[in-house]
DNA sequence: CTGAAAGCGCTAACAT
DNA sequence: ATGTTAGCGCTTTCAG
């Protein structure tokens, strides 16, 4: 068995509370007690426990953060960021995939609820009214969704829906496409109505295409929807769409971005890696996982029930290999 | 405050132990009043405190999960399915990213260790010395090296290696190159050793090129060593290296597969989205994470120090796009 | 089958 | 500045 803070005491010759004071208020110990303590307790290896410390302050500090799936390439960079971060400020992180579930994400807020000191809901897919409910028990951030009453980071895809339509009408689109996400994304509205916005100011002619599944599958078979709109320049609901899309318009016979130009939205991994280098609207996973953090022991900190902050991130756009000037020549069909 | 056992039994008008049975050993108590306890409880929303429980059992009911870097896409779908292991048999894990850093893999070891009942260290950089002096305070299970005395799941890369030359020879190809990883690499002193032996025995031109940082950037660095080895097939270390190779050998005007074959390892999601869709030992990741949350369990389980179990995983070819027959006239230089 | 009592490792008033 | 005491929520003998 592991040394307990009984152990210290007996070794170093003072009372139990003496070595808990060394460790969780050590201004309040005489200094040549304090380094006996440490030493006794450097000696025999102890680490104060921290669930049975849990079981007196109420604090435990574990977080749980809660995805839909961790290997959707879209959240390690974010549950990266988080853990690390969290780590900093001396709090552990549970992480938990719902597999895009709503009952298991119910299930382990549940379970997770005694064990932390606050949760992290990353585009959560359970309705506002379970949201809010279970958020009584625990504090909560929500990541990626608009809750009402609850703290959220957003980032704020519309802003980047603005950039990449302008792109493309700086680059001479003048017909483009919107392949949107599924209908109940709150990204996929606040793409279209932004798409929208911009392609009315700046004159371009806009097709909505979807909606379609988040997925490669999605813009592989979204691939003849763009085709029939005759559209030069598309912007995907997101990386993985967009790659699926390149495809797709390959199988075509269409090359990206020689005679369409594709621009995606998230900015994984493997759409750097990708060829053409994938264009993109580059969401701020890493820092949405910090703010994340920063809030939730805000939030923690607070004595009664924090005012719920709204924090929302800037995306921004990165411009690679698969957006250039459309093709002069109309192509037939 | 959430209900504690206590307002279930006043609840319900029978004792906090009876409570307590009612959930830790349901067949000690009367059928009566265990429904009665039951509905008290559901009624009140109480849920069992696990660290109150683990103070006096010594069981958390928690796993650690350490790896290198949460952002390599190799580990999510091991943490993916670590995770959904565990919480089938009522487990939570907390995961950690070492950011590659021993010490802070040391450090994180030492706070998670009084928290779980065991840990999961994938692909450690620290010390064999220091995973042997840590394993004595908690069970670990390590995945991807082999430390003596500790349970251990490999992943068959040597045979992976050995599909891999031999589907370049069934193709064809005389010359074989292999990208090798960084020198310390358990994994790539395999694949070497593999590699060497099936090559001998095919009649294989084998050169080693590296060794290699184990990234994009490591592989297409070492285009210029293929090119210059004239191959016309390679192993590279992993995906990552594989990628890369194939963007520098693009850049040098070589096509793959038309010039050059190219086998990565690993399966990792971008490999698959590539174009061409990369050719490569699938590593079986989401059993490794099923495999060692078992052998985890079973050590936390057993009275005394287990003895160490190895569990070696099966390889497998996955042929898509990036390896073809060699060019049938040789190229120049 | 159920109640009583002790205790897990630690902190937090309250004394001294 | 340090010791005393009680207790966090739960399990686990031990009685009855």
């Amino acid at each position: 068995m592991a040394a307990t803070i009984r152990d210290v005491a007996r070794a170093s010759g003072v009372h139990v509370s003496t070595v808990s004071r060394t460790f969780s208020a050590p201004h309040l110990v005489n200094t040549e007690t304090r380094n006996r303590v440490l030493a006794a307790a450097e000696d025999l290896g102890y680490r104060p426990n921290r669930a049975a410390r849990a079981l007196t302050t109420g604090r435990t500090h574990n977080l749980g953060l809660i995805v839909a799936d961790i290997a959707n390439p879209f959240f390690p960079p974010l549950i990266k960021s988080a853990q690390a971060h969290a780590r900093e400020r001396d709090y552990h992180v549970f992480v938990a995939d719902t597999d895009e579930d709503p009952l298991v994400e119910e299930e382990l807020i549940q379970t997770l609820t005694k064990q932390v000191d606050g949760v992290l809901l990353c585009s959560p897919r359970l309705s506002n009214r379970a949201i809010e409910r279970l958020g009584a028990d625990v504090p909560f951030v929500v990541v990626n969704r608009r809750v009402k009453g609850m703290s959220t980071v957003l980032m704020d895809v519309g802003h980047g829906a603005r950039l990449a339509v302008a792109h493309l009408a700086s680059l001479g689109h003048r017909r483009i496409g919107l392949v949107a996400g599924p209908s109940g994304s709150w990204t996929s509205g606040e793409m279209r109505e932004a798409a929208a916005a911009t392609a009315r100011e700046a004159g371009l002619d806009l097709s909505i295409l979807g909606p379609n599944p988040p997925t490669e599958q999605g813009g592989l078979a979204a691939a003849g929807d763009v085709v029939k709109a005759g559209v030069t320049g598309v912007l995907a609901y997101n990386d993985m769409v967009a790659i699926g899309l390149i495809e797709g318009l390959y199988e075509r016979g269409l090359r990206v971005p020689g005679d369409v130009s594709v621009i995606g939205v998230d900015d994984i991994v493997p759409g750097r890696l990708n060829r053409p280098k994938l264009t993109t609207v580059a969401m701020p996973t890493s820092a949405a996982g910090r703010t994340a953090v920063d809030l939730l022991l805000q939030a923690v900190g607070a004595k009664d029930a924090a005012t719920p902050a709204l924090t929302t991130l800037e995306t921004s756009l990165v411009v690679r290999e698969s957006t250039a000037p459309p093709p002069s020549i109309e192509r037939s069909s």
